[in-house]
RNA sequence: GGGGUCGUGGUCCAGCUUGGUCAAGAUUCGCGCUUGGGGUGUGCGAGAUCGUGGGUUCAAAUCCCACCGACCCCA
């Protein structure tokens, strides 16, 4: 079977592909009158949606008990934790007024919800009895970005899901920091995306944390983007909130927090990026609004066999709980209805003439790379199945073989330069030193993004900035 | 943060240098006929005060300024 993926455009020429796509696929329409906000049209929230209700539902089998916070938080209560101000207070939009009226306590739009969080943790924990305490919420948060914005990439609006946690010590957190990964991982691996997990250098970690892991993909124009974070906090929130509980022995002491968020633009531009090829998307089965289309092919005299036999198929596949159109606009002709459903990204296609119709067959074509074959009308469900599999499988592996490729290893700033300006994602030796990782970005064209989380990297010389010993593995790459 | 390119029907785009029936074409949309296994052909019709606001001029899509927005490159 061919593995003929034709995506050049993509890598191309990114940016026009994208906007294309974007509009042509229903995903977002970025002409909303205000810099930095975009509408999700149809599809695209549709897709959306199956990503964050998946993460919901894996969160919740987890304990996590699904919560709406509002979306203002006042100042005072954001002004608590001095690290989490300053990393924040740039970019938060402010509630100055209401009506004629300037507000005497001024109130913000959560640029994430800690600060909206913890004065109510404080008053429902009481006990070691009340912990662990899970939450999670798919919202809208706020942040006044001053880089440029892209849709779905960096908005000054985004849609994502948070979910915060409160434990007796650091180890229960730490505990929960491992499930919390492995459920992203799952999201992730669900949707076909490779990734790499990085710990992120200190001078980059969430404001307030006591560490940050970030999942880091690549883009088809070579920056790598960060479509989920884990946080431990440690007690840094619960003491400026002053979150305590009683534990077993009558003692007051401070929780332990995590936190960790999932930005679903960039989780739904990285399943368009990698999978998208020039006709369009490219959809996992697991979360396409539609996983087949049904074409008729309408010959005049035999409309009543083929369209028949085609609701007969369609009703079959609904049965089966596969999501099924069946697109039998007769004003349009099968090519039209093709390049259509590409765009869309259904991942199978059966077509139904009068040669299927007579023998009661289908001829089924699989959307990443066209590849067709036939089955029967009664082994038609098992052999969509195998064919999602093989399908999924197909795009995790491209998408798997891609990042491989943009990996490479960096021995000096040169070199390293070089491989910035081929927009690669580079291994560089480093002795962990914040001064070589800004020197470092001073001289080429990325940055530090952290290094492996599992710790499977090995240091194989001296740190290439400074040449002292190398304690890490970073990861260097331009970023979004 | 610095530099650059750009903004014309829903979409893509010509026109701008050399202001003056030029708002052209394609696509899309509506109606009809035709066609029908990868964008069929055709007829008629619809759709743009040329991003917004000022300025220059007898006259501005075209020249000038500001703002809004998009994209690219660099830090």
């Amino acid at each position: 079977m061919s593995d003929k993926v034709n995506s050049d455009q993509k890598f191309e020429d990114f940016s026009t592909w994208y906007d294309k796509i974007l509009l042509e696929a229903h995903i977002a329409d970025d002409r909303y009158p205000v810099k930095g906000f975009t509408v999700y049209t149809g599809w695209g929230y549709s897709i959306a949606k199956r990503i964050y209700q998946m993460l919901e539902n894996m969160l919740e089998e987890v304990d996590h008990q699904p919560m709406q916070f509002p979306v203002v938080i006042p100042e005072d209560a954001f002004q608590k934790e001095a690290d989490h101000i300053e990393g924040f207070s740039a970019e938060v939009f402010w509630i100055t007024h209401a009506g004629d009226n300037k507000l005497e306590r001024r109130l913000l739009l959560r640029p994430t919800s800690e600060t909206a969080i913890y004065p109510m943790f404080k008053l429902w924990i009481r006990s070691h009895a009340d912990l662990p305490l899970r939450m999670h919420q798919t919202c809208n948060v706020y942040r006044y970005e001053t880089k440029a914005t892209r849709p779905l990439y960096r908005g000054r609006e985004f849609l994502w899901n948070e979910g915060h946690t409160a434990h007796v010590d650091f180890e229960d957190a730490e505990r929960q920091v491992q499930v919390a990964v492995k459920i992203y991982r799952k999201v992730y691996d669900a949707l076909g995306l490779s990734y790499i997990l990085l710990k992120r250098p200190d001078f980059d970690k969430f404001a307030g944390a006591v560490y940050t892991l970030a999942f880091d993909t690549w883009n088809p124009d070579g920056k790598t983007s960060q479509i989920g974070t884990v946080h431990n906090l440690g007690e840094n929130f619960a003491k400026a909130f002053d979150v305590t509980y009683e534990d077993d022995e009558g003692s007051h002491r401070y929780v332990s927090n995590t936190c960790y968020g999932m930005g679903f633009g960039r989780t739904l531009a990285a399943t368009i990026a990698h999978h998208g090829d020039n006709n369009g998307l490219v959809l996992p089965p697991l979360v396409a609004p539609k996983q087949v289309v049904i074409v008729p092919i309408l010959f005049r005299g035999r409309e009543g066999d083929v369209v028949g036999y085609s609701k007969e198929i369609e009703a079959k596949l609904k049965e089966a709980g596969i999501r099924t159109v069946l697109d039998d606009d007769d004003r349009l002709r099968p090519g039209e209805k093709y390049y259509k459903w590409d765009m869309y990204g259904v991942p199978l296609r059966v077509e139904v003439g009068p040669r299927e119709a007579e023998a009661r067959t289908v001829t089924l074509v699989r959307r990443d790379n066209r590849a067709k074959s036939k089955a029967s009308f009664d082994e038609l469900v098992e052999t969509i199945q195998g064919l999602f599999e093989d399908l999924f499988a197909d795009l995790k592996r491209r998408s798997r073989e891609r990042l491989e490729s943009e990996l490479v290893d960096a021995h000096s700033l040169d070199e390293l330069k070089s491989y910035m300006e081929q927009r690669k994602i580079a291994r560089v030796n480093w002795c962990g030193e914040p001064r070589c990782a800004f020197e470092l970005k001073d001289q080429v064209a990325g940055e530090v993004r952290g290094t492996l989380w599992d710790g499977s990297d090995e240091p194989t010389g001296p740190c290439m900035v400074c040449g002292d010993e190398a304690k890490y593995i970073a990861y260097v790459s331009q970023t979004y």
